[in-house]
DNA sequence: CCTATGACGCCGG
DNA sequence: GCCGGCGCCATAG
């Protein structure tokens, strides 16, 4: 493994990311503050190289505090985002979630 | 080795 | 309330 480094919080990132509940979302910084990784960019990071991994990783349900689709374009298509989210119950207006505070997910939610 | 950039977010003016 | 800058860690050039 040459790639070695701190790619391991890598793992805590996806762990914490197919956590999320269908029709449920988070953020960036919501995940960051978890892990402690102290960068919200460190997590758009990790989501990014999970776009190449086949695995079930539901990174379209992870937005920015706004609740934009920031990470849209990062998919195959640029809906794929938007229609992964509609179709498990969560609206989304203009490439930004409805109801975003109200569909939002805490990582702590897993441990209550 | 150093600089620039990124699926972000907070603080200050 | 809007605009600009800084921090944070890793990768690429």
């Amino acid at each position: 493994m040459t790639t070695k480094a701190n790619s391991h919080y890598v793992e805590d990132v996806y762990e914490v990311v197919r956590s999320i509940p269908k029709g449920r979302i988070s953020t960036y910084g919501a995940i960051a503050d978890f892990l402690a990784l102290g960068s919200a960019r460190m997590v758009g990071w990790a989501l990014r190289q999970s776009s190449v991994m086949d695995g079930p990783i539901p990174a379209h349900r992870v937005v920015n505090r706004l609740g934009h689709l920031s990470g849209r374009l990062h998919f195959p298509d640029p809906k794929y985002m938007q229609r992964a989210l509609e179709k498990e119950g969560v609206k989304v207006k203009n490439d930004t979630v409805v109801d975003f505070d109200k569909h939002f997910w805490h990582p702590a939610e897993n441990i209550l």
